[in-house]
DNA sequence: AACCGATCCTACTTGCTCGGTAGGCATTGT
DNA sequence: ACAATGCCTACCGAGCAAGTAGGATCGGTT
């Protein structure tokens, strides 16, 4: 799982946005406050406005606000909008790829994986993550004893 | 989740060597059964080798041989020799990336969601993909409902 | 000693993506 | 009119991804 900068902009904004929903933020007030190139998160805040995540109010004291409550927003969702699909095998959707020989099977763990991350990705919302209340199936995944050692 | 053509060569080659372990196996006949460019897979094995997957044998009748069983091997060992560590956040560790105010859970999310994805790759060997007789908790996962519809 | 099939090493190419910057136009409340 | 904001296009430098090319080296066979 590659999360680019954008990614984590786009969710960073997304949660500064879900913290005074329903207010309107200006792009600099979110670059200020979770420190991002103002410019550059531009580009990924117009990412939100396409996918219909935000919307954008134009003109004097405009800026971005989410379309709809911060617990109706999945983590995924802005991933996808920015980052393209979860998951991808050469470019391709796991489910599209096909192997011959000893390889038959490896699509099936290949969608067993994005299906993993699918369960901890689409199932948390900008609410839980803002309140620090996640569910407890990831809360589990995050605490298990080497969750946090790199491997 | 972003598997290059590096990582799913990789895995396809150490397939192929798990089929026929513990013979000894050349770069072309992997390349000619898994329909593989030879002189990328040649690069490709080269990591392996250095990640002490693989033993190279060189020399006429020469090639390449897992360097153990093919149940001691797990999937995330290929990948990560390969396309580095499983999950990365603008370019570093989950757990080295720290966020301040609202976005101040975040790393536990992407912790979690590394932790999701090492329970299936790290846990899937070259033996049970090569039998497609993965462990139930894979199986479950590539087995719900819309697992292989595309989001 | 010669040969052949194999790995190994270095270099190169081509295209694309990533992260970011710059400038200016369009919109809107005051 | 003005100022603050979003919107659009273009550009840039660096790096990476996916190969390709050519040859050096090794080692068993004849």
């Amino acid at each position: 799982m590659r999360v680019s900068a954008r990614g984590d902009y786009a969710v960073r904004a997304a949660l500064a946005l879900a913290a005074r929903y329903p207010a309107t933020v200006s792009t600099q007030a979110l670059a200020d406050e979770q420190r991002l190139p103002r410019k550059f998160l531009e580009a990924v805040l117009a990412d939100l406005r396409r996918a219909d995540v935000v919307r954008a109010v134009r003109g004097c004291d405009g800026g971005y606000q989410l379309t709809r409550e911060p617990r109706q927003v999945a983590v995924a969702t802005i991933l996808r909008a920015v980052d393209g699909p979860l998951a991808e095998v050469r470019g391709m959707r796991p489910e599209q790829v096909t192997y011959a020989g000893s390889a038959q099977h490896l699509s099936e763990l290949w969608v067993a994986a994005r299906s993993a991350l699918r369960d901890v990705l689409d199932e948390v919302n900008l609410a839980q993550l803002a309140t620090g209340r996640l569910p407890s199936r990831v809360r589990r995944l995050a605490a298990t004893p080497d969750a946090w050692q790199p491997r």
